[in-house]
DNA sequence: TTTTAGCACTCTTTAAGCCCGAGTGCTAAC
DNA sequence: GTTAGCACTCGGGCTTAAAGAGTGCTAAAA
């Protein structure tokens, strides 16, 4: 569907200055912005016209008029101008995430407060997903003689630790074997891969100390189903308060709709490797009506990983905020994979 | 001052529908509460001197009386009927409190939830102040060549880990050395008591792997600091959003207050043991206007530890909430104190 | 055929005016 | 000391009026 060169400045005029103002946009307006080269009555019949193609709508009569998501989609994806970050907020990024790059959480942490802090919107990350990252280390070490705590590192960094209790008191030999055998069974095997059926049949492994390592055994399968499960993290949701376009009443909807991080989760597994653009009009979700998610994966060993986005209502400055988004994920990707170069062979780069 | 039976009714009635409706009471209103034992000209008199004491305030001429934070204070420590806890919620707490007693920060997480959930406000708690906290094991986990992690446990139960990276590779030996030196000098010792200079002298313990061992003593000082600082935790502050009693910029400056964690700790600290009601309009801060803070400190070994408490407009239910802040403070100590007993000597309560 | 100027029309927003009701304070009687 | 009665006050809600912004259409100009 061509629209030709004029009703795409029109466009990507009023698009522009909606994001800016949040309001309806006139003629007049639009005849300013294009300095005046074409007279209102010329862009009113192009309007006319861009609303009978579902571009531009009206809240009424005599009101100007409003991008639709149709709008925002053909926007972003030919009409913008992308705003390219300043060499400062690159150095300032590249500081923020190399000042927390030995915890991958700390990390996602970091990077969603500050994603959140410079658009003023909400934004939304998930960790890294122990999915594909092996078991470097287990350690066992007795802290009382009735618990232990179970230690556990992955090849992607992470450190996870749990405590278990034990229903007798247990000698140092039964927990310095039961960590022997843990990490010979386990050890540069992938997370996913240790299943019940694994852990259980360790009992037999464990010979006399089976039995009395049972509730270890219980404890390393959550401590493992734990760390392979990635985290939905959310920053920055009262940012949601402050902006114009949500009445408290809608925001307190989406924050909580938000909050409850399943559907989160449920929506960005949806989503496709690279940078989107979900409208929320697009998903069946009607708290999500009016608000618009920007997200990317960021990519550990070359394969898609996990997400950092934001989310806001459908009016945010996407040639700004995409690109952020964009330096933000490839950054993310990059200290995770030196992080776990550092880890599996010691050799920084 | 005294105010006699009958003023005392008006007021405590005036303060309990006020709670209830957060709409000024009139005359009338209070005269039904009191089953029409008097007439409301009665009532209207006993009001107008009421007011004039400093209890009760009119909104304009034509309107009925809202309670001043002077007759909250007096409905608090005189007027109101404790609504004490049924044996159901408190079973539902013991039993929520039971399921997560063997990690204090999750303990005063699920805390903190509950509390926000079952009142309807901002929960605000400090975790156990590790200050008190004697070191009970430290190990040294070798998890590549250049980099260990450091974990430690405290008596109180704290599990707390951190990355340790070296200029070069580190042997295995040094690293064991370096658990053993550090055990030796600070196990049994308090958190509290391990300063920068204790750990430099360790260079010198260490001999010929002083040097090599810096960033990990760096690492264990940070690490130390880290647990030992008590921190600030908040939750629900959501809720204060859909109360009515804050229109949506009041309610955001104030969560925007207590997100900065600093200045809630400043106001924590200079509450004194046992429960306590703190009105916004007491402390300078502009931001806790209207609001009221209900508080109370958990104790551990016999002395005051940390807090809990909600935080939420003068126009709380407080004769169901203390009763239920102080359930949680007194239970919140036993299981702290039950699961210091247990890591220190394995025995079950 | 496309663009522009002009104008009547529509519809929201804001302000002003008005009435209604809730609640008070006062007075006089009990 | 308590109560009934009544005039008075003042905010909330409703209606009406005016102002303002922007459109759509028509007719003329390029």
């Amino acid at each position: 569907m061509q629209l030709g060169k004029r009703k795409e400045s029109i466009l990507a005029a009023t698009v522009d200055m909606y994001i800016r103002t949040g309001e309806p946009v006139g003629s007049k307006t639009i005849e300013k912005m294009l300095n005046n080269t074409v007279s209102s009555a010329t862009i009113r019949n192009d309007m006319a016209e861009l609303s009978a193609m579902g571009y531009l709508e009206q809240p009424h009569t005599s009101a100007g008029r409003i991008p639709t998501a149709a709008a925002f989609r053909l926007y972003i994806d030919h009409l913008m101008n992308r705003r390219n970050l300043s060499e400062k907020v690159c150095r300032n990024i590249d500081g923020l995430l190399k000042s927390v790059a030995d915890d991958p959480e700390r990390l996602i942490d970091e990077a969603s407060q500050a994603l959140a802090e410079s658009t003023g919107f909400a934004a939304v990350t998930t960790t890294p997903s122990g999915q594909s990252a092996e078991v470097k280390k287990i350690e066992v070490i007795p802290i009382s003689p009735r618990a232990a705590v179970l230690f556990l590192v992955t090849s992607c960094g992470l450190i996870r630790t749990k405590v278990c209790r034990f229903d007798q008191e247990i000698g140092s030999q039964a927990l310095e074997i039961l960590a022997k055998v843990l990490n010979e069974y386990f050890c540069g095997g992938l997370l996913a891969d240790i299943g019940l059926p694994q852990v259980q049949s360790m009992v037999a492994s464990l010979g006399e100390y089976g039995l009395a390592c049972v509730p270890a055994l219980t404890a390393f399968y959550q401590l493992v189903q734990e760390t392979a499960e990635s985290e939905v993290l959310l920053k920055g949701q009262l940012n949601l308060l402050k902006h114009p376009d949500y009445d408290p009443v809608r925001a307190g909807k989406l924050i909580d709709f938000l909050t409850r991080g399943e559907t989160l989760a449920d929506l960005l597994s949806a989503i496709p490797k690279g940078l989107n653009v979900v409208f929320g009009s697009e998903c069946k979700r009607p708290e999500l009506d009016g608000t618009s998610l920007i997200v990317s994966q960021y990519n550990t060993g070359g394969r898609p990983d996990g997400y950092i986005g934001i989310i806001g209502p459908l009016r945010m400055d996407y040639a700004a905020a995409i690109p952020l988004i964009e330096y933000f994920a490839t950054s993310i990707g990059k200290i995770l994979d030196e992080m776990m170069g550092i880890n599996s062979d010691g050799s920084e780069k």
